[in-house]
DNA sequence: GAACCGTGGTA
DNA sequence: TTACCAAGGTT
């Protein structure tokens, strides 16, 4: 690299912290303690996943779970009931074996190296970076998307984001603009931009600290990057969810294998094949006989890569007591009692109409 | 290395 | 309504 991007990055960093120190958002949660581990939970949390959907959740989970030990000491199904509604359930999952790691190896310290805390589960080299620039103001750069969306159009880069060579030099000018001074700062500042300046629609490029080392914005062509990629169109799958309940009200739930989607939480039981009979799968898979039922409405889920359409089937059974269940695969579940289930929102859905039907 | 993994907001 | 995608990581 030549003198004068040497030169032109540090003056990046320094408008760009300038703009920080008056407008950046200074004040989330996980900056009130001076904690590696709040710190972590929040960036896992933070994957994928906004500010503002995250603070409730943040809030929770730390009420819950205030240090290391007490992660590290409690069932993961009860930190995927916390979780529960925030989706990509294998973060949680990964956050309770690496406590569990932590625990065990470190004696509940945390990790304060790199490489260290790469080989944790859920901790990909963005996280391990956010980690050693915000708990310990070291010089590692981060890449999420506000981070790449910033540095495609400073240097209006122009090429398919997600593509292995575009991320390549993302990472190195991403490094190459982190400055040894205020490494911390610096990365809350270029993410604090990208989400209340340089957003992904309408960006604000009059009120931009760094709007002189932006070509994409001296070529009036901030809204061509990054370049938008056709994506194919997501199938749609259906199935039909089963609400049975006993007399005294509670619902069956099942718990979701370890991996594929909503591992690990309890959900309704579910019949993925159309012609299959209900009375039948019932009584082959739940040992439960089925004597009526009755229809929802059905609704849409959307997943990341595929739409869920869910035909929920109320079924009463015919028992004159509660039937027991294996406990470790069935819950007999009421809602009222504030149980550590870990419930996808699409079931919570499911009860919420069941519960207006009800009413009427 | 492409597919997988949730949910909510936004245009 | 539809499509995109947000403080990404794992398999």
């Amino acid at each position: 690299m030549n003198k004068k991007t040497r030169y032109s990055d540090r003056e990046f960093s320094s408008d760009l912290l300038a703009w920080y120190t008056v407008h950046g958002r200074q004040n989330l949660p996980w900056k009130q303690l001076d904690s590696p581990y709040h710190i972590w939970i929040s960036e896992v949390m933070l994957q994928q996943t906004q500010v503002e959907t995250v603070i409730p959740y943040y809030w929770k989970f730390i009420r819950k779970f205030p240090d290391m030990r007490s992660l590290a000491n409690a069932e993961v199904d009860s930190v995927l009931s916390v979780w529960a509604g925030l989706g990509y359930y294998a973060r949680a999952r990964n956050l309770h074996r690496a406590a569990r790691i932590i625990r065990d190896d470190r004696d509940c310290e945390f990790p304060r190296d790199f490489g260290q805390l790469l080989s944790l589960p859920g901790i990909g080299r963005s996280t391990a970076g956010a980690i050693m620039a915000f708990s310990y103001n070291l010089r590692y750069p981060i890449l999420d998307g506000n981070v790449k969306r910033v540095l495609m159009r400073i240097h209006a880069i122009d090429g398919d984001p997600g593509a292995r060579e575009t991320q390549a030099l993302l990472w190195k000018i991403a490094d190459a603009k982190t400055p040894g001074d205020s490494p911390g700062d610096y990365n809350q500042a270029i993410m604090d931009l990208g989400a209340m300046i340089c957003k992904r629609a309408a960006p604000s490029c009059l009120n931009c600290p760094v709007r002189n080392h932006c070509q994409a914005y001296q070529s009036q062509a901030v809204a061509d990057y990054p370049r938008k990629i056709r994506r194919a169109k997501r199938p749609v799958r259906s199935c039909r969810m089963l609400l049975i309940s006993r007399p005294d009200g509670d619902v069956l739930l099942q718990k979701r294998p370890p991996h594929g989607i909503w591992g690990g939480l309890w959900s309704l039981p579910q019949m993925d094949d159309p012609k299959a009979g209900i009375r039948r799968f019932c009584a082959e898979s739940l040992e439960l006989e089925v004597a009526t039922w009755r229809e929802m409405d059905m609704l849409r889920h959307h997943f990341t890569h595929y739409e869920l359409l869910i035909h929920p089937v109320v079924c009463s059974i015919d028992h004159s007591g509660n039937p027991t269940m294996d406990e470790e695969r069935f819950l007999w579940y009421n809602r009222n009692l504030g149980q550590d289930a870990g419930i996808p929102t699409a079931v919570e859905r499911i009860f919420k109409n069941l519960e207006s039907t009800e009413n009427k």
